[in-house]
DNA sequence: GGGGAGGTACGATGCAAGTCATACCTGGAA
DNA sequence: TTCCAGGTATGACTTGCATCGTACCTCCCC
């Protein structure tokens, strides 16, 4: 599959999407950790240890790629995600400032 | 059933149970008119016109009620609905405005 | 005191979401 | 070159969501 398959143009990203994208708490949980490091900063999917299996991450991170809130590309072996911070900054402003300061207690650990 | 049966205390408003709510573009209807409409405006169940039957709307009203957005009160024979703005402000600050920003072309109509 | 409008409760149904096991592909490391 | 780690694709399964029909309750109004 080509790099940029599946990744909606800025304005082409849609509220009902990212709502219903956000609704899960391991998606939830992969933004939140996105937004908390650094800007642009680059992660492999399994780096962040979801408590399911493989195929079910690939799931996750198609979803949050169709929604339009990160990006994914091929580098060498492994997928890069990095979350589209100034687009959804732009489409949505204050929702990352929403979804950082949610508590990470029950959700999703 | 009670008056303010239902209705979370707004520092129990979840943010995964709000997200999920606001995911159905029928319920995000709703919050975006009532938030268009006066601050504590009370509305009826049924003046939204929802293209659905009447089991359907209940189950979308209970659905906000229960997530925290919205305000149920028995008023006579029929229920009014009010915005729980204050509370989704300050639990979610800036939350409204991207729903209220949301362009109402193809959603629910 | 009906009768009807506005809502709720309950059960059933169709479909989408989240999950997994398995098989497969692709680069880097040994 | 041979493996293995990292990802994807596909099919199957389970659970939950949105929907409806029907039955029921309760006020208002005539």
């Amino acid at each position: 599959m080509p790099d940029d398959e599946g990744h909606p143009d800025t304005a082409e990203i849609e509220l009902g999407r990212v709502l219903a994208a956000l609704a899960d708490p391991l998606r939830r949980r992969v933004v939140r950790e996105l937004a908390a490091g650094p800007k642009d900063g680059a992660r492999t999917c399994s780096s962040f240890a979801l408590p399911v299996g493989k195929a079910t991450v690939t799931y996750h991170f198609r979803t949050l790629r169709e929604a339009g809130l990160i990006r994914q590309v091929d580098r060498g072996n492994s997928r890069m995600a990095t979350l589209r911070r100034a687009d959804i900054e732009r489409r949505f402003p204050g929702l990352l400032a929403i979804l950082t300061a949610e508590e990470t207690d029950a959700a999703a650990e």
